[in-house]
DNA sequence: ATAATTTTGTTGCAAATACAACATTTTTAA
DNA sequence: TTAAAAATGTTGTATTTGCAACAAAATTAT
């Protein structure tokens, strides 16, 4: 079997290396950008579903969206019914970051999928979300300090 | 177009985070798993390809090399006609650990898989390596303090 | 051959990451 | 209804990560 894993790694940490490069011209430090454009696509979202979505340790996320908070790109937001809970929405500031982001994230898109073609780029999309759903089932399984069996 | 981009990144850090827990076990700290199953596959290597073939920073490459050897876990040697360079080599402690990551990894890989034809698991690695030749190319132009117009 | 550039490696910082441990609220179970 | 469990969030601490800046050797250009 080929070794779908480890391409998976360089191509992750390649674009994410990319990216904090990138972003450090709008202030964003390493990071912070994928805190920020899951809020913008998902106003009202709590910290515990934002670590769950982007697939980082809950007090990671917890110390990020301090800082962006901090740096007024998002605001946190008491919830009238549930008093535990922190609704995290963006800042008009950070809704004008937003689209910059995007811009980013589109363009590396672009590179990465150059020579496939449109058929084979919709296959690819579909096959890594499949293997994004097989994946995030052991990992929340791990996250909550059980063991996997091999 | 589908979002391929955060797909690969959900399933990045979801199997690294696992990783790490799991490598625990063998007083592995984050990310030394990737540098030593590298070096035992490419013994002679030195630190600058070492980080290429990861897609990380040279100096974290520096840091997590530096604490393999002081867990005798790897080894460095002196090149008898280049000077600068120093080859990177497994220690036999280091050699019995490989099997061990190389298990995880394939279990890992299985659950990744799971529900993919053998035709499309091969599909989708044949496509990640193209990604992957397409986004490398991008981290060595950036990482050389280029910039990428967009 | 000498100078300029690239390659390779290292340290000093500053920051992100995540485990452990805790607190509080909410939900579930007895 | 109370007790137990889960969900949500925070801080303390240790470690990793990576940019700057540097040094030395090797390669390339003049």
């Amino acid at each position: 079997m080929k070794d779908i894993l480890r391409e998976i790694g360089m191509i992750a940490r390649s674009l994410d290396s990319i990216s904090n490069i990138e972003f450090k011209e709008y202030d964003l430090t390493k990071g912070q950008y994928l805190y920020l454009v899951r809020i913008c696509e998902n106003p009202g979202i709590i910290l515990e579903k934002l670590s769950e979505l982007i697939k980082v340790d809950r007090t990671t996320a917890a110390r990020a969206i301090q800082k962006l908070e901090a740096n007024h790109l998002i605001e946190k937001k008491a919830d009238p019914i549930n008093k535990k809970i922190k609704c995290l929405f963006p800042t008009e500031k950070g809704q004008n970051i937003y689209p910059l982001i995007m811009k980013e994230h589109h363009y590396s898109t672009q590179i990465a999928v150059n020579g496939l073609s449109e058929k084979e780029q919709l296959l690819l999309a579909t096959l890594l979300h499949r293997v994004r759903k097989n994946v995030e089932v052991s990992w929340e399984h791990v996250k909550k300090g059980k063991k996997r069996e091999y």
